[in-house]
This record gives structure tokens, sequence and C-alpha cells, in this order.
DNA sequence: GAAAACAATGAGAACGTTCTCATAGGGAGT
DNA sequence: ACTCCCTATGAGAACGTTCTCATTGTTTTC
């Protein structure tokens, strides 16, 4: 009785058939539709207060204008930004958005492919728990992976070129004069195998001549919750500041860590950045609020989403023309935000 | 051709008609069908690799299993646990959740609530961007309103309780000797109208006889990015230290803006908090990564989440029987995390 | 002036489920 | 043996759209 008006009682109301009202509603500019009838039916559409069900229509044409993004978690800092600009680019094209959490866990994550299949989704942003996952079952839709690795040579992928951007970290300190520098790296992530990262460092030494001290290279837990991971990364922290000599400045793989080391010096009375230079890397909203403020490597989380999305639409829009070409690789520039933990020594 | 199985191929498949596939699939417990019908369908069911459309069931059962939260912005601090603690509750029951970001425009709410009307949310979780707005339109779909405002007296709310918080950081620093205490307060936003927190200031002062200095009253631009308001507190905070009779204590009434004191005083040579005692509000990541660490009142966002979405649930499991009772009001309690930023006078 | 083209609308199938009601089969009660 | 009831299954409508094709009326073309 109280339920929603349809479409065939606008239809009734306006003295027409369902499908001149469905031309109206839907604005198909390439259609015919005299100017008389398309108000009768604005006006019907209004007077009844019709809104259109998604449901039926999306099971119709088989598009629901819904799009999921697969991240491992939201309240981890990185992702926040991320999503908002993906959503905002989502939204202005009519688009929304499903936020799937996978806790860097495998099982949840097939779960959620199968909530994806299920759902029926447009398309798909997903940033990959793991580099060797099967994304064969998600069929024919349209997927954009985020990250940098290269493990998915056939996916459209997007992501920052962190590799860069940890090169231009140590570069700087290198030219700040520092010889000196120490590692602090968050494992135990199966996507960040820091490997690489330990990898860049140690071409860094070469290149530069410089003797290489394993006893600065520190490695964390790195967690789920971003506040676990700042309290465990604590001690091995300390271990490094103690060390008889001491780093005069330390590259973290993220800011979380960075801010721990910044924490720790505190407490060590250890001044920044006089007597030690830190960087970060990812400029999540605690690296600005620092005192004193992170120096670190940028990653453009807001503009990733953006571009993602983007892309994810263009798919949406021409499949058969972007699927020829090869699939797009975008690697954002970091940037490296100098606040005040770098000096020269 | 390539498109999918439906129910209809896995009754062919299992010889069968889709009523009967579908009380199988659906694990109704209340339904009787031989156990080897059932091991029918499923090996139908897994040989032809069926995945049900969600589109049509909801369609024809009007149950979506999806529900939407509105909220100002996810990529402010204080949401993306939230969300997390709702989305967790949510999913674990097998509900989708679409997140819709308001950025405090009653424009921007106004077409979401279109959304969701469109797209047949079961329930919505709605974080108000001003006291003042029209849910009827809403209709009968269940809300649950987020906040700690009487402005919606006759839907569930769930909320901090705020002001016990913000008594309690004033009352603490009392406890510690303070007594010329600044308060730092972001405006603008037209659901903070930060009058009720000026009010318990008075009360506070006027309690414990006190003369009140309106020079301590400090209010800055707060808006949609954490950043820029971080950014934009710097100047008036800077007026506030700079006071010849400078305060020995704030109270900001967001972790950003503590923040912001904390860089500010830490600029100015200030030392936190032998000189200057600072509690902040929200207990966002960034405040346990500042050095030093910062006292701040904890607004419990995980929880709140959860709660929300518990109680959503119970209205959907049962409508009639929560309708009949008194709309639910809950108000967290905000704890005091002593950190490192208050300190005896 | 008849045929052809076009513009505007209508009729009704289709999408893939859920749900209601009907029906077939078999055992218990009398 | 007849009715009654219960269990297990089937047939088909319904959900509210979109989309294809048909139809009507009007204009253009030769």
């Amino acid at each position: 009785m109280g339920s929603r008006p349809t479409i065939v009682h606008v239809a009734k109301e306006a003295g027409l058939s369902k499908a001149t009202v469905a031309r109206v509603l839907n604005q198909q500019t390439d259609i015919s539709v005299r100017k008389e009838t398309r108000l009768r039916v604005q006006s019907a559409a209004e007077s009844l207060g019709y809104v259109p069900n998604k449901l039926a229509a999306s099971l119709r044409s088989s598009r629901t204008n819904n799009i999921a993004i697969s991240i491992s978690d939201i309240s981890n800092p990185f992702f926040p930004e991320l999503v908002r600009g993906a959503q905002d680019t989502l939204s202005k094209r009519g688009y929304n958005m499903i936020i799937l959490n996978n806790d860097w866990d495998q099982e949840t994550e097939r779960e959620q492919f199968n909530v994806i299949k299920r759902t029926l989704v447009d398309g798909v942003i997903l940033a990959p728990s793991r580099l060797d996952l099967d994304l064969s079952c998600l069929g024919t839709i349209p997927v954009i992976i985020l990250g940098n690795s290269d493990a998915y040579p056939s996916y459209d992928s997007i992501g920052n070129n962190s590799r860069a951007g940890v090169e231009l970290a140590f570069e700087r300190l290198h030219s700040l004069k520092h010889r000196r520098i120490g590692l602090v790296l968050g494992g135990s992530s199966k996507l960040e195998t820091s490997a690489w990262r330990i990898q860049i460092y140690r071409d860094f030494h070469q290149k530069h001549g410089l003797m290489l001290d394993e006893n600065l290279i520190t490695r964390c837990k790195f967690t789920v919750r971003a506040s676990d991971s700042f309290i465990m990364a604590r001690d091995p922290i300390k271990r490094l500041l103690k060390l008889e000599r001491r780093p005069t400045a330390i590259f973290a793989s993220n800011d979380i860590l960075a801010l721990s080391v910044l924490q720790v010096a505190n407490e060590l009375g250890i001044a920044v950045p006089n007597e030690l230079s830190v960087i970060g890397m990812g400029d999540v909203f605690a690296a600005s609020a620092s005192s004193p403020p992170l120096t670190t490597i940028c990653k453009q989380r807001y503009k990733l989403g953006k571009l993602a999305a983007e892309r994810l639409l263009d798919l949406l829009s021409s499949p058969e023309i972007v699927a020829q070409k090869a699939p797009l690789k975008i690697r954002l520039a970091c940037k490296l935000i100098e606040r005040g933990t770098t000096s020269i020594l």
C-alpha cells in the first residue's frame, strides 16, 4: 500500500507508456521525444515523488554503477585519502563505491572476490594483499591494480614510484653530508618484502663508495593497526639509536616508523635535526603535525585514487578501444617534502 | 554465450526446478529438502561455477544487504576507525557498506539522500552535516544518527559524551594546579557551534571561583581538510602563546588543533609539558605519534561505529519489536589518555 | 499521389531471483 | 480402502526496470 510509485504509476499518471517515461527519465539525448511529452512525464514524476529503482534498472541493463575498492584497511593512514580521490571522481559520474578491507589476509580477500561477483560491480580497484593473487575468478570485470609491483603484467596498474622515492631520500641525506645513514624497515606484510629497499640501500652505498654497516639496518614488525606498529617499532629503534657509533641520519620506510624514530630520539635526548636527521615516507597527516614536522617522501595518495578511478571510467565507457592497447602502467613521482627533521651535518 | 550460469542452469543440470535449487542455496533451515537433493544441487552449482545474482535477489525480496554510511569526510582522521568498526560488524553479517562523503555540505548531502533512495539500502548510519536536516525523505529506511546532539529525538542516536569529556579535561588541568587555562576552538563547521564548549569553560571557571580571561579563548578556522586546518590554526595559536601572561595549560577542542599548539610551542621555545600543558580531544593516530605524545580525551571511534552497526542490524532483524521502544540514545564515555603533554604546575 | 522515410510512442519480453500456491507421493489413522 | 496429513518438489507470478521491435501518424521524395 505505502510502497513507492513505480514507472508504471508515472506512466499512468502521464497517460503514456512506461517506455516513453523511461526515455524521458534517462535523458537519452539520441532519442526523440516531444517537448510536451517530456514535460508531462516530468511533472507526473514530480507529483508522485517518483524515485527510480536502481536494482531493477541494474538487473535489466547489467550495469550497476557500483565499483568496489579492495584495500588492506581503511583505518591505515595511507588509504583514506586514496579512497577519497577515487570516490570524488566516481561520484561525479554517478558511481557509488563499496569499500572492502582485506586486512592483508588472503582468506578475507578471497571472500571479497565472491562479494564482488555476487554484487555485480562494474569495476574493481584493487590493492592486492600479495603479489601472487589469482585474479581470473573476477572474470571480465575491469580491474585496476594499485601499487608499484610488476606482478600483474596484464592489468592496468597505477602506483607511486617508490623506488625512485627511496633513492631520492638517500641522495638528499648524502647531499647533506650524511655518510652514516640508518635504514628502518617495516616487515611482515606479505606485500612489502622490503628486499628491494635494501637493494637500493646497497646500491646507494656502492655508488658513493661508502662502507655499508649491517648494524644500521633495522627491521620492525609492522602490523595491521598503525598505532600498534608505532609502539612495536620502539625497541628496535632504541637499539639503533644506542649504538656506540650511531647514525647521523635515518631513512624509515614509512612515516609511522619515522615518527617512532622521532619519539625515541626525543626521549633519549637526541636533538632532531641537529644531531639526527630523519626522513620518512608517505606523508600521512601525522607527519606534518609532529614537532619538528617530519621531512618525508610524499606519496601522492589522492591523485593515485583519482587516476585509478579515471582509468576505470575510461575502461567502462569504451571497453573495446582501451582493451586493445597495452595495459596502462603509471608510476607517480614521489616528491621530497623537506620539513624540520633534516639538516646538514 | 559467455554469460554466467543462472539458477535455471543449475536446476537443469541437477534435474530439478529452480524453486528447489533456491531452497538449497539459501540454507533455509525451516524448509524440508531431501539430503540427496541437496547434494545434487550443490554439486551442480559447484560444477557450473554458479554465483548467485544479488541484484535479482534484492529486486525480488527487496532486501539489498547494503547499508549506507553518510559522513563528512573519510579522510578526516576521525572517521576511518569509526567506519571500520561499523564495517567489521556489518560484513560479519553479510552486509556491504556504501560510504558517502558530504563535506559538511548540505547540497551534497541532499544529493546523497537521493542516492540512498535510488539504491535501496536496507539502512543508514548518518553523521548529519547539520542539526536541522529533514530526514523524512528517507521514508521508512531505518536510520541511526551518529553524534551527541539531541536534534533528532525520534531517531536512535549514538555518540560520544563530549560534554563530559571536555569537563574531564578542565578538571584534570585544575587538579594539576593550572589556573590559567587557554581554550582553542575550531569553528566554521555548522555542526560544531562550539558554543557549548565555551559554556562548559565558563561553568568550570565559576565552579572553581576562577577569573575568566576572554583573551584565552582562541578561535581557529576549521575546514574540510585536516592538514589545512592544522596550518590555519597556527596564527591564532601563536597570538595566544605570545600573550604577556600566557596560559600555563591549553585545552584544544580536537587533536589537530592541539598538535598545532604543540608545534607552535616548539617553535617558540616553550617547553611542553614543563612550561605548558596541552590536552587535545579525539585521540587520532597523530596524537600518539607526536613528541611528546599528546595527552588527549579519547573518543571511542571504533566502538561508536560498531554499536551503530549493531543497533542497525537489530532494527533490521526485528523492526516491529525495536520500533515500539523509545529511541535508543547511547553516549559513550570519553576517557582521559594521559601521555606526555601534561604535568603539574 | 503513392512510396518511402522519419519521428514519436506503445506493447511486451527479458533480466535472475524469491515467493506463493499447487501437486505428487507415501504413510498413519479409522 | 478411504480420507487426512505431511513431506518434497514443481509451476509460474512477481519484482521494476531496460530494450527491442512494432505501430501510428506525419513529412519528404520522385
